[in-house]
DNA sequence: TTGACATGTGACCTCTGGGTCACATAACTT
DNA sequence: AAGTTATGTGACCCAGAGGTCACATGTCAA
């Protein structure tokens, strides 16, 4: 359990990763050669990447014939979530983040 | 922003970050030598991983006379909420990780 | 079957980050 | 004032992670 944990926020700690999760949000059911061609980077390295996001339970992927389609599971999001924000205080909280952004759009 | 980001995220990729985040989660407004006193590390360890988290802003200190008193700031933790779960599909996965929950209860 | 396409594996290099220590400053107590 | 308490700073060491490459497997198309 607790190793899971682990798994997701050092999967999550990477910029590359977390663009790639911003892609897959976007549009999913991507191949590794499409999640490539958006990247500055090796083959080598995206693979590497989706692979400790699968094993951090972040994406899901299914075989397709040659082609291995990467989807994205938001479970372990919301689990950071819950971890830290108190069901009392959500509503708090989320108020806060609506007003900040309210103040960020004015500018 | 991004910066903003990457600080996050790289604070939360330690465990014994995230154990501190878990300690004043329970009870805010702790000082350095207390949180010290419940982890396995030296002082400046401790020091060290407070500075980290506070430069994240998912911890902020405020100071009383030679004491720093330290408070969780849940913000951060609600915005990568957001980023990956959409308001459509929020409810879709509370009721996954419901679920989840009470099948690993009946265990 | 032959060649092109999509992905997987292990080794290798480099550099960042966690942890400790010696040293220093500031504030409370008596 | 002197000693204790609470915290801050810079240097240092070492394991681990990001990125690339050479090589290998499996699948589609003609």
């Amino acid at each position: 359990m607790n190793e899971d944990d682990d798994r997701v926020f050092k999967a999550l700690a990477d910029p590359t990763r977390r663009f790639l999760l911003d892609l897959l949000f976007a549009r999913e059911g991507r191949t590794l050669t499409e999640l490539e061609s958006e990247v500055e980077m090796t083959r080598f390295g995206v693979a590497k990447h989706l692979k400790v996001l699968e094993e951090a339970g972040l994406v899901v992927a299914r075989r397709s014939g040659r082609e291995k389609l990467h989807f994205l599971n938001p479970v372990p999001i919301r689990l950071i979530h819950d971890r830290w924000i108190d069901k009392y205080t959500e509503r708090h909280v989320t108020a806060l983040v609506d007003l900040k952004k309210a103040l960020e759009d004015e500018t």
